[in-house]
DNA sequence: TGCGGTTCCCAAAGCGCTTTGAGTGACGAA
DNA sequence: TTCGTCACTCAAAGCGCTTTGGGAACCGCA
């Protein structure tokens, strides 16, 4: 059933069903109703490719997911990410198209996405401070959002959590436990988050004068093999931490298998803090929560970029939208005081 | 820049142009080089809103993603299934669309996707042994592949592996070992999947004259507190099983937590065999595999159901396709003889 | 009665591509 | 010369919708 057929059984030119069922105002109330009930009846949807094409919208935004060098890896925290913004798209209307792209063809795949016009905006994930993609799509005049902060931060829109302030806090909260040595296994610092948090980390440690130990700080993909072997390492050497900073809560499922392993105990021997992105398949709060954590849902995060995206492709005038997201911090039962002390 | 201004631009007809562009035989060497060099030139893309509606094809497939009805929980392995799938979608030119819907509202989904003509077929992910989204599909005729196996398995195309087998042989391992109270933390049971795992686990044991206990089986999504909860309410229990059956990496993670709490070590006192779907962020290959395990790539599986899929869509009168993978058995540092005997 | 203003509806022109059906010129064979 | 074949190329008709630019019918008002 297409439009041509709805209007001829209703006997009302295409023009009118299409306004009527478009909300516009020139066609009767009674009139609209009668359009409406028929195309329920006849199960009518406009075709899509269509109206895609006559309105020159494609209702369509694209997320560029980038496959990791190394491992072909996917980032876990996409899928959550998108869960939310995924939410926003089904209520908005528009399609979610999806382009999964080894590392370094990232610029082909937005350039296609812009090019042939499938989409109206993009997400943009996993920036780096001085990102080559927001020159790239400020050229070809594609609305996008980052998730995440660059350099280039003033001229677009972004949302970002306060990556610094959280690392600060946790570090402090670990010193103020009596913690000295402490390992910050970090997520791949050429990102900008991660970048984030190490300074956090630095801040904390120099503002009680201690000198952060390049031995204890480790940047790599957020695996629980990553955290796991990184703390069965720093643990087996001569002058092992007693606390740890983790980024992901994968990373800390790995620290504790490693703690576990050796007959100590998170909490007590060696603490942990972790930031926890509220995964739904990584739970922290079964009966409380178990990992002392920095929290922020990633997914309440995608939905918000996904309205900022959404309203930036609506309203092409506006300037951009930046929102930083505070973190909090809750305590679980991997902290305790230093033993050492 | 579009075909009209290409082809005026080359003081060509539109459609010479597109037949060069389109490896029609039609048209000279020499002019479709002419024509190639000038597109490249301009940067010519064809608009995909106007070749979909002119074809008649949408070039995209949808992923329908539902979100579980407890915890609004999106599936860990959908991610590195979308990987593989993703990987064959851009190279035969398709879009991945993706629809994330809570639970109950896949058919809405589906037959959305379906009647606007967004995309040309559709993959059927998490099948429930008699899955309602089989009838509806072959009902409005949207080709499909199913990641896994329905009752209706004869009637459509399927992609699945060898659960009954893979959780038999691993129950036996373990009886091999000498294991006899051994516990399966199965995925939620309503699913195919999920009942063959169970099948295969209970044949094993019955085979060996030994009646499956209700007490050490249980079901639900696999997360790692729900690996946690279960394997520390099974050990603290008054018969505690000397072995555990987990249906996925994550929840493996929650057994080793709780085993590692009471000072227990997998592979001497506890041992665990765990299904493993190989996902890049749950390597467990550091150095030589750590779980004792079932594997099969579910990466794999997305790229190959993703081509079934495209095949169905190319030759839509083939009959459907099925292919069932088998599933090996690798021995990592988490099985060890039963304590006991 | 005439006239401006509403209200409701329509025919037709796009949107940018593919594809059909037809035509042109060159060439060789009859 | 005429005709049939190739080898190329083109004009135009869709694809199914939205949107423009009118009209017809009716209203109240002078």
């Amino acid at each position: 059933m297409n439009l041509k057929e709805l209007a001829a059984s209703l006997k009302l030119s295409q023009t009118t069903v299409s306004r009527a069922l478009n909300g516009y105002p020139e066609v009767r109330e009674e009139t609209r109703r009668r359009v409406l009930a028929a195309a329920k009846a006849a199960n009518y949807q406009p075709n899509s490719r269509a109206r895609r094409l006559a309105t020159g919208r494609a209702m369509a935004v694209g997320h560029v997911v980038t496959l990791s060098d190394q491992g072909q890896m996917i980032n876990p925290v996409f899928s959550d990410f998108m869960a939310g913004a995924g939410e926003v798209y089904a209520r908005e209307g528009y399609d979610l198209v999806l382009s999964i792209v080894p590392a370094g063809e990232e610029e082909r795949a937005y350039r296609q996405l812009a090019s042939n016009g499938s989409v109206d905006g993009v997400m943009v994930q996993s920036p780096r401070p001085d990102d080559p993609r927001i020159a790239l799509l400020q050229e070809i005049g594609m609305p996008f959002v980052v998730h995440g902060r660059t350099t280039a931060r003033d001229s677009h829109s972004w949302l970002d959590i306060a990556n610094t302030t959280a690392f600060r806090r946790a570090t402090d909260l670990l010193l103020d436990l009596g913690h000295r040595r402490i390992a910050l296994l970090n997520g791949e610092e050429k990102l900008d988050f991660a970048r984030r948090r190490r300074n956090g980390y630095v801040a904390a440690l120099e503002a009680r004068g201690i000198a952060p130990d390049p031995a204890l700080i480790a940047g790599a993909e957020m695996t629980e093999a990553y955290g796991y072997a990184r703390a069965r390492a720093l643990l087996d050497g001569r002058s092992p931490p007693t606390a740890f900073l983790a980024s992901s809560v994968l990373v800390a499922f790995g620290v504790g298998r490693a703690v576990g392993e050796r007959g100590l105990a998170l909490g007590r021997e060696v603490s942990l803090v972790t930031h926890d992105d509220v995964l739904s398949y990584l739970s922290n709060d079964r009966d409380g929560p178990h990992f002392t954590a920095t929290r922020s849902p990633i997914r309440a995060a995608g939905a918000r970029c996904a309205e900022m995206l959404i309203g930036l492709i609506c309203n092409p005038g506006t300037g951009p939208v930046q929102e930083l997201w505070p973190v909090d911090l809750t305590v679980g039962r991997t902290t305790g005081p230093c033993p050492d002390t």
